[in-house]
DNA sequence: CCCTGATTCGC
DNA sequence: GCGAATCAGG
């Protein structure tokens, strides 16, 4: 299949629009695979598409040297993946960036809720301090236990998993799958 | 393991 | 120019 006109317009179109570049590799006819469409995008240099203001530079760029592709059906020897050095740097190395707008509104509403929480501190403060030596608390969470949040963070039972979480995965096993494995794909 | 876009480079 | 392989991330 070749990039006709009415296929460059229907992909223009569908990526403007927000559609994955999978959806629009099915939606194209043909055997056309997402990452067609991707290098096809940007190709046409329209690879922005409503950006949220925030445009991280693009210093992640490494030049392996290793082979892209084996042309000769030689074998290589395997390479080993995953090590306890790279989850910690992976963990440490994470950078947050968090927009003025959130902070101001975060301020706000604290203060807002300020003369609302005091009333209810005077009343239920015993409650509150009571099981804090036995909880799961942020600072707590290392780099080897499952970090999923359980109850309401604004009651006092709130608490992480806590328990063992896979080398380099922020979640346990279970919480991993209930994080990444999308169950509603189809919906949207 | 599911997915997303980004990038490289042989063709 | 094309796109598979690969990377990096959620």
């Amino acid at each position: 299949m070749t990039w006709t006109d009415e296929r460059v317009a229907l992909l223009k179109k569908l990526w403007m629009e927000g559609h994955s570049a999978s959806q629009i590799a099915a939606e194209l006819s043909g055997g056309v695979t997402r990452n067609a469409v991707i290098g096809k995008v940007h190709r046409l240099k329209l690879s922005a598409r409503a950006k949220p203001t925030n445009v991280a530079p693009r210093a992640k760029a490494p030049r392996p040297t290793a082979p892209r592709r084996p042309s000769s059906p030689s074998s290589s020897p395997g390479h080993a993946r995953g090590t306890a050095s790279a989850a910690a740097s992976a963990v440490s190395q994470r950078r947050t960036t968090i927009a003025p707008t959130m902070g101001a509104t975060a301020l706000k509403m604290d203060t807002e809720l300020d003369t609302e929480m005091a009333v209810e501190t005077t009343t239920k403060v015993a409650e509150i301090f009571i099981p804090v030596e036995e909880r799961i608390s942020l600072l707590q969470l290392s780099e080897k236990t499952c970090k999923w949040p359980i109850g309401d963070p604004m009651n006092s039972e709130f608490h992480f998993c806590g328990r063992e979480s896979e080398e380099g995965k922020p979640y346990c096993e279970f919480h991993s799958r209930r994080a990444y494995h999308q169950v509603d794909r189809r919906k949207r």
